[in-house]
DNA sequence: GCGACAG
DNA sequence: ATCTTGTCGC
């Protein structure tokens, strides 16, 4: 069920793994049988445990089937360092995806895709890793250019390029707000992952899925919240 | 050398 | 990511 996460002992050979397994990413793949996402979230202060928050989400249904919280103590925690995201909160992203009844078709996960110095955000080193279909959405830039000016409507999206080619998308979920950075993590195509946020509803600057994430994540670490919950069907 | 820098 | 009061607006 859950196989190895490698764990690179500095920055050096994190690099050299990230170039390998960004080879592995497949940049093309569609909506066709995507039924259950799963959003992921993290909260963590220092020297507390991480807690990460898995949020399964019906796309037809459009409502949270199941959530799980795992953690990890601050002792066996990767530290933050920009454009290694995934070392530090990947592990426990997998404990949480483990504890939930079943397995997702598609991964949300709140962080870069392959818009990222080597090609493996956390969405995309995740993705191949578990060789599931996976979409990164980031609240701020860390690698790429935006193809020209967004526009201020709610749904509005322009290119975000690098070296020429185009790695995903800045998307402006809601009128007047910080737009988003999108960008396919694995088996998913830069057409497909727009598709896919402009179909999740978004109240608010963060689609559905993600923004349930944050808030049990939060809520996780604040009231020491682990394990499976079942919310109340309407 | 300098600036940038997901969460 | 987290901390943190008030404030503006529906």
């Amino acid at each position: 069920m859950s196989a190895l996460f490698p764990t690179p002992r500095d920055l050096k050979s994190a690099s050299q793994l990230q170039r390998e397994l960004a080879a592995r990413v497949l940049l093309t793949g569609d909506l066709t049988g995507v039924r259950k996402v799963a959003a992921l979230d993290a909260s963590s202060r220092r020297g507390e445990p991480l807690v990460a928050a898995a949020v399964l989400w019906d796309l037809a249904e459009e409502r949270v089937l199941e959530v799980s919280v795992a953690a990890t103590p601050p002792e066996g925690l990767f530290p933050y360092v920009p454009g290694f995201l995934s070392f530090r909160e990947a592990p426990t992203y997998l404990a949480a995806l483990a504890a939930l009844s079943e397995v997702p078709d598609l991964l949300l996960v709140d962080g870069q895709g392959v818009a990222h110095p080597r090609g493996l955000g956390i969405a995309a080193h995740l993705g191949v890793h578990l060789d599931l279909p996976s979409l990164g959405v980031a609240k701020s830039l860390l690698y790429g250019v935006p193809a020209g000016e967004l526009p201020e409507e709610a749904g509005s999206a322009v290119p975000l390029t690098a070296r020429s080619a185009q790695l995903g998308w800045v998307y402006r979920s809601r009128a007047r707000v910080k737009p988003l950075y999108l960008s396919p993590g694995h088996r998913l195509g830069l057409r497909e992952g727009l598709e896919l946020i402009r179909a999740l509803p978004a109240p608010t600057k963060l689609p559905e899925p993600l923004r349930q994430a944050h808030l049990w994540a939060g809520r996780a670490r604040r009231e020491g919240l682990r394990g499976r919950f079942t919310p109340q069907r309407p």
